[in-house]
DNA sequence: CAGTATCCGAAATGATACTG
DNA sequence: CAGTATCATTTCGGATACTG
């Protein structure tokens, strides 16, 4: 918990479980984040080696948010998590 | 984590995953834990149906927390995040 | 586009004293 | 033993403005 347990970080892990992610493209997949906190999760999230941040010399800029293989050894555990919500958490309040 | 998400709300759950336990029992085996913030806590695992709390009229008080058969239903993922830890979080800040 | 910096109010938590 | 009440403090999060 205390790697994965920030307000936004499950979510986080969990876009990008699915495919590489650019930040605002983030952003708009995560209701209510603010840049702010966006930013603050993934870089917490990049020093705990979960998450990698690629950017592309560019302009306008590009930058990149991946799992890396070490956030990717924690997507069972986010499944198995989905699972229970599922079968036990019928209408979230 | 909306409903398991609190700051000691997985460690409570854990500790009474092994056994039923009382409340000055329970907070002795939380380092750190306050009076006050077990009792939310389990106030609001109480209410989400993960905890059930067992009062016995005697002097002096004694009160038993327990998990639920829902909550009972949650040990499984726990033991997927505890296993995840074991395998990944050598030494632990 | 992808951020930072600053400020501020709200919410969470802690300390302490009191109670049936 | 198992809490509750109150107050102080710390932390978090949101709004806003600015930048390469």
């Amino acid at each position: 918990m205390s790697v994965v347990g920030g307000k936004w970080k499950m979510t986080i892990l969990w876009r990008l479980a699915r495919d590489t992610k650019r930040f605002n493209e983030l952003q708009r997949s995560i209701e209510n984040i603010t840049r702010k906190m966006l930013t603050e999760q993934l870089r917490e999230l990049e020093r705990d080696g979960f998450v990698l941040r690629t950017v592309y010399s560019q302009v306008p800029p590009k930058v990149e948010y991946s799992l890396t293989d070490y956030g990717k050894t924690f997507i069972p555990v986010m499944q198995a998590m989905a699972q229970w919500g599922l079968t036990h958490l019928d209408s979230e309040a």
